[in-house]
RNA sequence: UGGGGAAUAGUGUAACGGUAGCACUCCGGACUCUGACUCCGUCAGUCUAGGUUCAAAUCCUAGUUCCCCAGCCA
């Protein structure tokens, strides 16, 4: 084990529960040769953040403790699995920093060995056919507080058993007539111990082994098998699987083979957003979003188009912790993971999203005075960028105020404010239409760098300024947890009818090349993504990642 | 009503019989050519009730609340 440090005692890392086993198993010698863990995705749809969350976990502990890690689908299910979803899972699981080396591997692979396993639970009594129907077999269950009854055709020989499992396995009855059951105890008062099937008849084309099988094994008598095979050390999965436990170290007792320990940990849940797949799969097909990779999904591909980084998810699963409470982390957790990779990653812009023109009058029409702006102000390195001044000017509509409270630092009537990177203007005129809204500012320019005045706002060309769509995105629920709903109503009732507002805004020119895929702060507003399926050429979209924290509307409320 | 889990500031997460710590949020302040970033500071917690002990978040007893399980899904 550690030993003392020499000296300057330090104080132990932090380490959660799963560490703890770990170090604890280390310790008495259990799998001591290196630890193994695996993230096993069931390719019937896309991941999302909860998913990267096991990801990371898996992955870290290898890492950390110089282990492996394998991928594994769990495709024993060919009625809902597509390899469709197999490649975009590999695509997530890559791009989230996890690397499986040259161990991906699918429950697939093991349907051969698990059949022998089958056949051999067989002949040692442990397993039989079973011809009860879906419904006799429920009735048959029993009930949480009811002890099941054993079905007639437990005590089956064996010779009849393997002979009717052949002629499952060979196509010689349809689907649902008959399973392959474990024989455990039918009074368990852990139901997934009554009898659990281990084999169903499902003749169905699968995704990898095609027309091979029209019998298929369940998770539970695969999950645990693969994990054997592979010689994973570490089984971690969520919560809902402790029921399962005594299941899957049965299989792994009764074969007599490499038992992996299973623990479980507590699943993510995010305020605004649903996780489950099945509601994630609704908002899609019921077209409340554009896709799996709307940017107001939380799926990993929303994220990534939305202009997450994998540092800032991988940062903010670190954050977040593991643990067996089921606990709901604040949204705004993740924005401020990528606000923090972000703020030293994105180069600066200025973009102006609600137009207030100004006309600067002391400049020439036509006049352009060439201002050199930096890409990053905390890194030199990043270079600098011009942007053209102009006697016609835009800036942020919120940025101006007619009557504005002692603690706008921004411009009002007769005020004075910076330019970024420009100089500083003062309003001298304001100009109102019929109706009494303000149209327009006239002010002077002083492009004076030195002296200080308290606000600086960002500003364009009104003449060389680049129109482009922008998205701002915003929770895609207006309450914190979506699922609490009242009698009748869904969890669609809660969605924020303005997670998408779409806009065209001006932005600074050199902005006409962004490259989809790049992360752009628009400075004073937020952090932005060249879209990568809706750019074209010269025509960028920008997705709105997430605002920048604004102290501003505190003080103002 | 059976079985399996879990409860620590607003939200997460540590402390493993010996000063309840950390992060985010909130609030206050400093700095600032981004009201950003950064920095400093304040507020705030052991589900309840008993018990053991010099000492309990931690051990014991009883209770409360929440989550999971009755798919031939995973």
């Amino acid at each position: 084990m550690t030993s003392d440090p020499p000296s300057g005692e330090e104080k132990p890392a932090s380490r959660n529960f799963i560490e703890q086993i770990i170090d604890a198993d280390l310790a008495a010698a259990k799998n001591v040769d290196q630890i193994h863990t695996r993230f096993p995705p069931e390719p019937n749809g896309y991941l999302h953040i909860g998913h990267a969350k096991s990801i990371c976990l898996n992955y870290g502990l290898a890492q950390q403790y110089g282990g492996k890690f394998n991928l594994r689908f769990d495709d024993t299910n060919p009625t809902r699995e597509e390899q469709e979803y197999v490649d975009s899972i590999m695509d997530d699981v890559r791009w989230l920093g996890a690397n499986w080396e040259d161990r991906l591997f699918f429950a697939s692979d093991y349907f051969e060995q698990l059949h022998d396993w089958a056949v051999k639970l067989i002949k040692a009594g442990k397993a039989f056919v079973c011809d009860l129907t879906a419904d006799e077999m429920r009735e048959y269950r029993g009930t949480l507080v009811k002890p099941g009854k054993n079905s007639p055709d437990r005590d089956r020989r064996v010779d009849e058993n393997l002979e009717l499992f052949a002629k499952m396995k060979a196509g010689e009855f349809p689907d649902g007539s008959r399973t392959l059951r474990a024989k455990i105890d039918m009074a368990a008062p852990n139901i997934n111990l009554r009898d659990p099937v281990m084999y169903r008849i499902k003749h169905a084309h699968h995704h990898r082994t095609g027309d091979t099988w029209c019998i298929y094994p369940s998770y539970d008598y695969t999950h645990g098998q693969s994990d054997s095979i592979e010689g994973i050390t570490y089984s971690i999965c969520t919560l809902e699987f402790e029921n399962h436990r005594p299941l899957y170290d049965w299989f792994c007792e009764a074969l007599g083979i490499h038992h992996p320990r299973q623990i479980e940990f507590a699943r993510l849940n995010l305020t605004y957003t649903v996780m489950s797949k099945r509601k994630l799969l609704q908002l899609v097909t019921e077209k409340h979003v554009s896709g799996w990779d709307d940017p107001r999904m939380p799926t990993i591909r929303g994220l990534r188009r939305r202009g997450y980084t994998t540092e800032s998810i991988q940062a903010f699963c670190e954050r977040i912790g593991v643990a067996k409470f089921n606990s709901t982390i604040d949204m705004a957790w993740l924005e401020d993971a990528v606000r923090e990779d972000l703020n030293e990653k994105a180069f600066r812009a200025l973009a102006v999203l609600n137009p207030l023109k100004i006309v600067l009058t002391n400049l020439e029409p036509g006049q352009t005075i060439d201002i050199e702006a930096p890409n990053h102000p905390q890194n030199p390195e990043a270079g600098m960028r011009t942007l053209p001044l102009t006697r016609e000017i835009l800036i942020e509509a919120d940025d101006f105020m007619e009557d504005a409270p002692k603690k706008f630092f921004r411009l009002r009537p007769g005020g004075e404010v910076r330019l970024r990177c420009a100089g500083i203007i003062k309003c001298d005129e304001v100009v109102k239409d019929a109706a009494g809204n303000v149209t327009e500012l006239r002010c002077t320019f002083d492009p004076d760098h030195a002296r200080k005045v308290k606000g600086t706002i960002h500003w364009v060309s009104a003449a060389r300024a680049l129109s482009a769509e922008v998205r701002l995105y915003d929770h895609l629920c207006a309450v914190e947890n979506p699922e609490d709903v009242p009698e009748g109503k869904t969890f669609i009732d809660n969605l924020n009818p303005n997670s998408l507002q779409s806009i065209t805004a001006h932005l600074e020119p050199s902005l006409v090349d962004a490259i989809p895929g790049t992360h752009i702060q628009f400075e004073r507003l937020g952090y932005f993504f060249v879209d990568p399926v809706d750019s074209t050429p010269n025509k960028p979209v920008f997705n709105r990642t997430a605002t920048l924290r604004d102290s501003w509307t505190k003080v103002k409320n």
